[in-house]
DNA sequence: AACAAATTCAACCGCATCATG
DNA sequence: GCATGATGCGGTTGAATTTGT
């Protein structure tokens, strides 16, 4: 028997009739079985049809007026922390679905930051995002090193953790949302090498939360508890689920660090990264310790013997130059505007 | 008033994940 | 472990509405 597909039934705008059908079976039957319960209403609809209808448009916990400049704000962070995850962020609005959301990120807030000179991709600005192509650039014109491809990059990057220094210096006036991780993504300090691996650790958290890693809202308190459940119940498994304090980047990585024996042995073979660098770039002492601090990240070392390893090197030459860049250039250091 | 362009937003589509047998 | 159906999610579409000329 050939069941009937979303294409045998009807589309299109519903009407008041039929919402008053569906809203009498949900009043009855509740929302739990969505694929009976168009049938059971009497509609010509399928269920996913139904239940679109009913979560964007039909519950009565929505609020149909326009979004208040607080709650726009907190679009703009939420998005900047995990990007166009539009049912997390919704979670966050009571009142608002992710439907909504997305129409007006995607009708008035993407807008509104291009016009604002930031990109609504990296939340960063477009003069910033072009310093640093152009920083990355000199650096890769500089050394033409074969070894130090992105994945290079990228082990060395497993190798650290970043910790920021200093606080925020702005809070998310919603108080409703005060993750310390969450401050720490959205609030950084701007400077061109975590954009770097900031554009990283984003794809990295945006990889992990595909396999709905989320403890990240795990840690945050909410006003709206009756919100939590979602978030709270399914996501708290992550690696965000650890204290703040313990926040690391490294966790984010899919790829299981490599042992630190192995990247001695990389660095004894035949390539030299100092051969291939020479001195850094503007020869400025750099604090290469354990904990050093760069830019008021903590940038902590998985091991000591790591800061000889080529990939560090080229990171730290890449440290360098950007700092000579931003003596240079301070105003790029400012934070976005918004 | 008429038309075109721009904007809005409800709804659709395809894909991924989950649950169940 | 596999197949199947249900559900959820994010990107996209297109009709309706608004704004500009």
């Amino acid at each position: 028997m050939v069941k009937p597909s979303c294409c045998d039934m009807k589309k299109g705008p519903w009407k008041g009739e039929e919402d008053v059908k569906i809203l009498g079976y949900i009043s009855k039957n509740g929302t739990g079985n969505w694929t009976s319960a168009p049938r059971k209403a009497g509609l010509k609809r399928c269920g996913k049809s139904c239940r679109l209808r009913w979560t964007n448009y039909l519950r009565p916990d929505l609020k149909h007026e326009s979004f208040t400049p607080e709650e726009e704000e907190l679009i703009i962070k939420l998005h900047a922390a995990i990007g166009s995850r539009w049912t997390i962020i919704a979670q966050q609005l009571p009142g608002r679905s992710d439907n909504d959301i997305k129409n007006h990120w995607n009708t008035k807030l993407k807008k509104k930051l291009t016009e604002m000179g930031i990109d609504p991709v990296t939340h960063k600005p477009f003069s910033q995002i072009l310093a640093d192509y152009g920083n990355i650039g000199a650096i890769s014109r500089a050394t033409t090193a074969p070894k130090h491809t992105a994945g290079t990059i990228r082990r060395d990057f497993k190798k650290r953790t970043f910790t920021p220094l200093t606080p925020p210096k702005t809070q998310p006036r919603s108080s409703t949302f005060s993750s310390p991780a969450l401050n720490n993504y959205t609030n950084y300090p701007s400077h061109s090498l975590d954009l770097l691996s900031q554009l990283q650790a984003m794809t990295l958290v945006t990889e992990g939360s595909s396999v709905r890693n989320y403890g990240l809202f795990s840690q945050m308190p909410l006003a709206n508890s009756s919100s939590t459940s979602a978030c709270s119940s399914s996501y708290n498994a992550g690696p965000m689920a650890k204290s703040p304090e313990s926040f690391s980047w490294h966790d984010f990585l899919l790829d299981p660090a490599p042992n630190q024996p192995q990247d001695e042995e990389d660095n004894s073979s035949s390539f030299s990264s100092k051969q291939q660098f020479g001195t850094p770039p503007m020869g400025k002492k750099r604090n290469n310790n354990d904990g050093e601090i760069t830019n008021g990240y903590e940038v902590q070392h998985g091991s000591s013997s790591s800061t000889s390893s080529d990939g560090s090197l080229f990171l730290e030459a890449m440290l360098d130059q950007e700092n000579d860049m931003f003596l240079n250039f301070p105003g790029l250091m400012e934070e976005p505007l918004y």
